[in-house]
DNA sequence: TTTAAATGTCTATTGATATAGACAACCATA
DNA sequence: TATGGTTGTCTATATCAATAGACATTTAAA
């Protein structure tokens, strides 16, 4: 596990880089025989550090849930994972995922209307200053967060989305429901970047942590733009897979 | 620009975060009207710290080289950049990036052979153990380092493939050179890490960066696997694309 | 029941991080 | 050339991060 150097004076703390490489090695699998992570001791001679720095690194990881310390024992690993997510032309939240968990839910968090921002009106082919409907949502998968999304809908078409999709808890449904029986994504867009506060909040993530950013179009049959979204993944959670 | 709070106590020191921010403003555009970055007092307003944390985040920004600050006057913007990546069936390296900047080239780091393990034996479809080579190259944009990759091809139809791509700089010339005139991607997964010391070192990058990390198998026409590569990119100046 | 191994807690010290204030040096321009 | 706005440098102080060591507490196994 070890294999690469701790960095000092990077503005990044030793216990949060450790814990963060800790992290990687519980969901790599490394600690699978024994369910537990190695000893303070150990971690403290493999990384090169105080026992002390292990521990804060240990804490924080505890703090998030993945492991839990027992006296005596040792540190067990609570939960790992890392959900492969497919991004291809009929990309949806909750059927990719479907069969690595046992239940997905979207979540709606707050929505409203707006008018549309030049990148936005150019993304989905309408005039700047349209009225759009906004979704906030929140993905989850067996009841832990896994994404925050806020997408924009054409609000002509998609006016009463929000209610829709408030009961159906589904985009696909939602579309249907008004006379959109399919869509295909046109373009995703990923990015990485450090998680926000908001990040920090709704996606229930340690502060450094990563986040994906996914900004896709969908379309209608007609290659009409029928929403644009902005998804943030917690990158400890997720992996994108992209089929041709 | 400064929507978002910064975070204290969470390990990554204020003028880490406030360098993450101001990059990724900079990449955004924010400052094009003037080239330049708001006066320091202005930045510790906006970000609610003392003036000498602006100096450190922009400190570390002069050593990346994106910012130059220059004394009576102001901190000028030197650099910019976010390539655009595009992901799909005919992914090269060269060729998507090809209209983003005036020059592309690809280094050959080091090369070996090795036995295929159990994992790599397994996206090759070839028998675990079975011959290898190994080429590690280095992606560069205008003289910039891009992207660091490890590939691995079946060493029984590609054991010179190491050697032309040394002279060519190209893997697609090498494959034509080996029999194979066209690839595609079969499949592309992303996910997003903290930088390792070797990334660092091959990509410049400042500590505590982020990386994006695309793992790619490749087939030829009949679709027999002919690459797998594992290949890094500084996510603070790469965005994938990905185009149903 | 003893012992070894593991985590938990405490004190002390050093260096990095962040704040606060003052003033110097430099540049553009009125 | 005088002035306002900007970056550069210095001192001082408080808090966080990391090291070091000692010892207590708990668990599992000898």
């Amino acid at each position: 596990m070890a294999g690469q150097k701790i960095q000092r004076q990077t503005g990044v703390a030793l216990w949060r880089q450790i814990a963060d490489r800790i992290r990687t090695s519980i969901n790599h699998g490394d600690f699978d025989e024994t369910g537990m992570v190695p000893p303070e001791t150990m971690l403290a001679l493999q990384f090169g550090v105080n026992r002390h720095t292990i521990r804060s690194a240990l804490a924080a990881l505890a703090q998030e849930g993945i492991v839990r310390a027992v006296q005596g024992r040792g540190t067990l690993i609570e939960r790992k994972e890392r959900l492969s997510f497919p991004i291809s032309k009929r990309t949806r939240f909750s059927q990719g995922i479907g069969d690595q968990v046992r239940e997905t839910r979207s979540v709606l968090l707050a929505t409203g209307e707006e008018a549309a921002s030049v990148e936005l009106a150019r993304q989905l082919k309408i005039r700047t200053g349209a009225p759009l409907v906004r979704l906030e949502t929140l993905g989850q998968a067996d009841h832990r967060p896994v994404s925050r999304a806020t997408s924009w809908f054409p609000a002509d078409r998609f006016g009463d989305i929000a209610e829709i999709y408030r009961i159906t808890g589904s985009i696909t449904k939602a579309f249907k429901e008004l006379g959109v029986p399919d869509y295909v994504r046109v373009v995703t867009e990923i990015t990485a970047t450090h998680a926000d506060e908001s990040d920090l909040a709704d996606l229930q993530l340690s502060p450094g942590a990563i986040v994906l950013v996914a900004q896709a179009l969908n379309a209608d049959l007609d290659n009409v733009p029928v929403q644009y979204s902005i998804s943030r993944f917690a990158a400890d959670r997720v992996r994108f897979t992209v089929e041709n």
